[in-house]
DNA sequence: AGTACTTGTTGATCTAGGTCAAGAGTATTG
DNA sequence: CAATACTCTTGACCTAGATCAACAAGTACT
């Protein structure tokens, strides 16, 4: 079984030299290009920013170990949580067009991540074109998600849940690690407001889960029984 | 008074060399190379497609009169809109990755549209790197309008409404057409499926809002009556 | 201009999930 | 290692909006 996303770390050589990172299928010549830019950031713990909504873009982040949440504020000054950062994951592609991000990332426990600075970002797209590709491969990627997360938006609750448990046990399998048992990254109260009901409701979801006997749920820690019949739920037909 | 969108054909002028189309902020000399690759199309009546999810990529698109909506199938084969599309609007970039459409484009009503054919995209990025840069920032609109579009369908159905409205209402000022008063392109039962609630629920909060002096409605005519109110909805408190 | 079809309105219920409240675990701190 | 504070669960109740149903007003077709 693959190891926990909790306990791993991913390296340089994983995250440039593998297809884990940002450089996914360039060139020895051009990966090299982009590890001589890549700076290896500090640790930091739950609750503290790697940037927030209205910087001015200072580059583009990779997830090294850990995990954090994309936020941004409403008209209001409300938290939405549009997403959840795994190890391996990039950010920060928002801030690239108006040199501003329009997204905060927070770390959602002790974590440690990558920069790809910005005052070489203009360069790098001249001396690897490939990864101009990169970045649009990434932004097309960036809108399926958003586009899902907008149909899944209208669904009953235990459809949300379940699609957010899948695509979450999905993305660490895509990334390498255990996919059938892992730690939520996220409180109830977290879960709710990404998915937009309320922390009680994501409890007697969970529960509901486990009582048909597709998942073990104990706290954060969660474990997938009946992955099919998981799925299933999120295929019911409407009107 | 800014005429009616409905009555609007939006020129290959205005459309190339003015700031309303794809070229927004290209030199002369880039903007020459772009019209010779723009093809004119011919007009289609409601329902008919543009292009199809699935679709082999054939380029990008911009609305020259008229509207269409841009829709997408879920696993159980429901559409889904995700957006509407104005006269002087591009779409298709959600292809340009995968060389493959992965949302369709339907006429809402008689409408007509050009087309950059994809053959010349590369050369075109090479041509005028300005347009490079140009797809980014498009990219970058469209993740803020679905995140946009996420953070509305937590609200209530009176505040999405009005959303809905007043995004409608600032688009249709910004491509220079009137903004307050205008018809609607979308039915009740197709609001509703944007909007994630019911043709009921639309009738009811249209019926509502002009009860309130908000707005005054007939059928697909809208006119907002007052805009600060209705703006003044979607800022309400939550927990 | 009459028939049929589509679109929109309005009313009467019903229910998924929100709200409120209490208590049980678990983690953090002095 | 108590004390305090989060986090999660569970129950009782209540509303926003869905569902069902009838009809009215356009629109298209002969």
């Amino acid at each position: 079984m693959s190891q926990s996303f909790k306990d791993f770390q991913v390296s340089c050589n994983n995250c440039n030299l593998d297809t884990i990172c940002l450089p996914r299928g360039l060139s020895g010549e051009e990966t090299e290009s982009l590890n001589s830019v890549v700076k290896n950031n500090s640790t930091l713990q739950r609750g503290e920013y790697i940037y927030r909504q209205g910087d001015s873009f200072k580059g583009i982040i990779a997830i090294k170990s850990g995990t954090a949440k994309q936020i941004t504020s409403d008209s209001d000054g409300h938290e939405h949580i549009l997403d959840v950062l795994l190890p391996g994951e990039i950010a920060g592609f928002d801030g690239l067009n108006k040199k501003k991000y329009n997204c905060s990332v927070v770390a959602l426990e002790q974590m440690s991540y990558c920069e790809l600075p910005s005052e070489n970002f203009d360069i790098l797209c001249q001396e690897a074109p490939t990864i101009a590709r990169e970045f649009f491969k990434h932004y097309s990627e960036c809108i399926g998600g958003l586009q899902d997360q907008i149909i899944s938006s209208k669904r009953p609750a235990d459809e949300k849940l379940a699609l957010f448990l899948i695509n979450l046990s999905e993305r660490l399998n895509r990334l390498g690690f255990s996919s059938m048992s892992f730690t939520l990254p996220l409180t109830r109260q977290e879960m709710g407001n990404h998915l937009g009901m309320t922390l009680e409701t994501v409890s007697r979801m969970l529960q509901h889960f486990q009582n048909e006997g597709l998942i073990k749920v104990q706290r954060k820690y969660i474990e997938i029984k009946d992955i099919d019949s998981l799925k299933s739920l999120c295929h019911h037909d409407v009107d």
